[in-house]
DNA sequence: TGAAAAAGTAATGTCAGACATTTAAAGTTT
DNA sequence: AAACTTTAAATGTCTGACATTACTTTTTCA
């Protein structure tokens, strides 16, 4: 079989996107066996070394595994929700911490996409979101939690919300969201005063979903975003402020 | 240096993992180069090929790039918005159609996140994404118009609207969320009736876009989302019905 | 007879060394 | 000084070998 491959790019490369569409366009389909990589060499007129080269290019996106043994090979593999949320988080943190992105931009993203949820998990509550909400909420409100810990359970708080929306759809893209955008809030520091704030937005926003109130879920995450974006503002603002001085 | 990796992996795979680590974590930054194949390859204290294996996976996540030549190497890249957005294209299609997904529930979580973008694409109106979204809709009316060819002009219609919410972040989620949709759409058969219905709603949405109103605009998605539901239902519906005669 | 042990086999994983190709920099000539 | 040539360092590719794994078949022996 003849491929007609892009020239001007890494064998293997090649090799690795003529894979990719028949994957793709379904003429590879889910469990089903590559040819060995000794085929595959031949097939493609190119050394085993370049066809593993190509091969591992697919393993890095999910696309395929292999499995050692007689009966080994390559398969190509279902992408879970859960490895295909894994790798959107890598990619999404990476996106947002190279290109500049700035707080204002990604948490205007991350609450629009929340805001997104808010009437599903209101119409779907179900009571382990909620739940877990609720004890997000209390570990919130411990004394000598980091903000490291702060964050981290406000991104769990946050995800239990959206999971609440019970599309995996919905979860999955939006997993990308809330999660890349710890690093960003890491960088903030949490007063006492502003923590006790943001707790009672958590407690509007879950007593709305357990209500079934989507709209005023939708309306606790606005007022989260204002206060959000304006606590950035000052601890941007202090920090640009002091290092002036130095 | 020794370096502590995870055991019962390919050695590739661990040493991926490993500068994975080191470019997320910022060790190693953008446009940095990394050691070349031969000196990673005394590092960890494998051959050649390994480390070419490792550095493959790392490029197929756009995580690295690659020179040939004397100043050449393997060099952290900088994601680009484009880069990701193709990656999460690539995923969120095989995601859907690898897995069994409802067009309900894909079909849900789109129209979610798509009104998300609607009042800040209502707030910030600018001529071109409107443009945009008009030439669609003219297309859209053409009469001898396939019906992938509708679904491709429905999805750049869809895509202006969330470009025009002006956060690279928003557009960059979507992107997935939208285009993943399209093989589902094109199971659809459009008839004369249905497209007047769907390009009415456009019209709907494009003037309420241009008019500021971000609560029409989100309303006219909603009324978008409810009349593709129930014409995917008439078509499903039909199909299981004719095929269960055969 | 039948179950456990051994051998066979086909695949991926890894290694070593070689050569090809590309590219920038250094050196040389005009 | 500009144009050409050479050099060197890196990635790209090939070949062939051996190691490891895990399923299949055969053999052994209770």
């Amino acid at each position: 079989m003849k491929s007609n491959l892009v020239p001007s790019a890494d064998l293997s490369a090649q090799i690795a996107a003529n894979i990719r569409d028949a994957i793709v366009s379904g003429a590879l389909i889910v469990d089903e066996r590559l040819p060995s990589e000794a085929e595959l060499s031949l097939k493609f007129d190119v050394s085993r070394a370049t066809v593993r080269e190509a091969l591992k290019r697919l393993a890095a996106q999910s696309l395929i595994r292999t499995q050692r043994g007689a009966t080994g090979g390559a398969f190509v593999n279902r992408i879970s929700f859960e490895a295909a949320q894994a790798q959107q988080i890598t990619t999404s943190t990476l996106l947002l911490s190279m290109n500049d992105v700035s707080f204002e931009t990604a948490c205007e993203a991350r609450y629009a996409l929340e805001r997104a949820c808010a009437p599903l998990s209101a119409e779907r509550r179900k009571q382990p979101h909620i739940n877990a909400m609720r004890d997000e909420i209390k570990v919130q409100g411990e004394a000598d939690l980091t903000d490291e810990a702060f964050c981290a359970s406000d991104v769990a708080f946050h995800r239990a919300l959206v999971d609440g929306a019970g599309n995996p759809v919905l979860s999955y893209q939006l997993a990308g969201a809330v999660e890349a955008m710890q690093p960003l809030m890491n960088m903030i520091t949490f007063t006492a005063r502003s923590r006790d704030a943001i707790i009672a937005l958590h407690v509007t926003i879950a007593d709305a979903i357990e209500a079934g109130d989507g709209a005023a879920a939708s309306a606790g995450l606005t007022a989260l975003e204002t206060e959000t974006q304006a606590l950035a503002r000052r601890v941007f603002a202090q920090r640009s402020g002091s290092s002036a001085q130095v």
